[in-house]
Formats: structure tokens, C-alpha cells, sequence
DNA sequence: TGTATCCCTGTACCCAAGTACGGAGTCAAG
DNA sequence: CTTGACTCCGTACTTGGGTACAGGGATACA
């Protein structure tokens, strides 16, 4: 007998073997309102959709580029309207964030590698690592 | 008369303010190692020394380099034997972090650029926007 | 001497993004 | 029909880096 509603989409354990992400992660997603519930079927165990999963993946991927939950959540909201001026603001700032953290990271790394240049090519008795970093005493 | 003790370094207020961190603050650092605890001058009130203070600011421009609160107490306890190639380990380990750290940041900074690029191209019926971060239904 | 402003300890709370777990229900295979 | 794997819900816990009180001392200045 073919079990209509049961088979439809698959259970969370798929769901989030598919999107390489935690049980209780999907869960947290539902808890905090990102995710919608899906239907169940018959039962009491929920039935993820295609469309479901791939909003998750949407989810993984997004965070991957930087974005919070809450940016994701504010994202997922736009689909509804397909505002491509808000999608681009949202997208803009993001990349600004991006570029800033970015300038901030080069001046770090230019100065831990000064510091360890000199350290390598230094006398061990005046290590500027110490002196830079530990002014102390 | 000549108050010997009391007057000797600084209190918490003051500590505080010079290196412009919260009072809190170095209450916490108290609280997880990192910071020993001053003398205390006759009543319970402590006083802080200048070295004290710099190892306070040396654990705000520690932090500011990206070093975790682990780290810098890692940092602080080389500080003891003052082993150059022990503090140059961590600052080499540290400089990788952060050069992975601004590739994977410009590797998303390419991909929301070119995302709002061609937003700003295209026509608003098929923003990449949205066919890129949500290619839902 | 009053009062205003610090300081003390201890505890609880905050944020983001989950993770862990207990106790019960469900489902498929053998 | 039982076993084992999966799922449910609800609640509590985690990490990192702090903040915020409450309920008392201490100190400084007029």
C-alpha cells in the first residue's frame, strides 16, 4: 500500500547529514524562528522538504560569508518581496564590514610579522617580541 | 604625616581609567588569572603598581593584536623564563591565524563584490542577489 | 560630622550560536 | 514482538569576554 504523506521529505537526521550540520542545530533554527516547522506526517516526526533543505544549506552558506543569524533571518525575510535594492543594501554593508576587517587583520599581520622578522634576525638578549609585547619591569 | 603604604600605585578607578577599561574588567581579569592580585595598603582597598598597569595594557594591546585572553596568559607566563623562541612560537602561530584569516575574509570579499556588481548591472527581475544566496522554490 | 564618591566581595546576568541530556514516543527490521 | 536507531520536547549547560548589581566598607572633602 503506497504510504502517501510518510515518505514525503526526509527526517531531521537527513536533513542534517545533507547540510553536514548538527541535529540540535536544525532544532536551535527552529527554536529561534529561522527555520519554519515543517509538516509532519501522520506521526509526530517531522518531514523535511527539498525547499527546506536548501534553505538550511542557504543558512550554512550565508554564515560562511560572514552573515549572523540575524542578517540571514533579515535575508530570508526579503525573499518574500525579492527586494533587490534591500538584498544589495544588506549586501553592501556586509562588505564593507568584510573590507574593514580585512584592513584592520593587514595592520595585525604586519606587525606580528615585524615583530617575528626581527626577533629571527635579532641578538636573543634584546628579543623584540618581549620588549614590543611585555614592557614590564 | 607621611602615609607610606597608602599612597603607593594606583586604585582599581584609576588603573582603570589609564588603560580605558572598565572597572569590571579588571575585577574579571582578577577573577581568571590573568591579572595577579595588588597589595592591599592598610585597609582592604588595593593598589595597583605601574607594573601592574602595564601588564593591564599590555593585555588590552595583546588583545587588540587578536591574541585571546588564553593566549596572553600563555604570553604572560613566558614572561618568567623570557624564552624568545617560546614567544616567537606564539607570534609566528598567531601571524598564520591571521593570514588564513584575511584569505578566507578576501575570498568573501570577491564573492559580495561581485554579488553587488552585478546587482548593480543587471535588471531588478533576476537579481544575483537573490539567485546566489537564495536559490529557493 | 555628614555625605558623596569611591572601593570591596559575591553572585547573577548578558550575548551568540549552539550542545547535551533526560525521558518518552515512533518506526523498521529481524 | 522485541530491539535498536531514530525522533520528539523541554530544559539546562557551554564558551569568551565581559557587565550589573546588592549590600556593605573606606576615604575625602567641606
Amino acid at each position: 500500500m503506497w504510504k502517501e504523506d510518510v515518505t514525503v521529505g526526509v527526517t531531521i537526521g537527513q536533513a542534517a547529514k545533507a547540510v553536514d550540520v548538527n541535529v540540535e542545530t536544525i532544532r536551535y533554527y527552529h527554536r529561534i524562528g529561522l527555520l519554519p516547522l515543517p509538516p509532519r506526517a501522520h506521526g509526530s516526526i517531522r518531514r523535511y522538504s527539498i525547499d527546506s533543505v536548501r534553505r538550511l544549506s542557504f543558512i550554512r552558506r550565508a554564515q560562511q560569508l560572514g552573515f549572523s543569524l540575524d542578517e540571514i533571518a533579515e535575508l530570508l525575510q526579503l525573499e518574500k518581496t525579492r527586494s533587490c535594492g534591500s538584498a544589495r543594501n544588506i549586501a553592501e554593508a556586509k562588505l564593507a564590514d568584510v573590507t574593514r576587517k580585512i584592513a584592520d587583520l593587514s595592520s595585525i599581520q604586519n606587525y606580528l610579522a615585524s615583530l617575528v622578522r626581527r626577533c629571527k634576525a635579532g641578538k636573543t638578549a634584546d628579543c623584540p617580541i618581549f620588549e614590543a609585547l611585555l614592557p614590564l619591569s
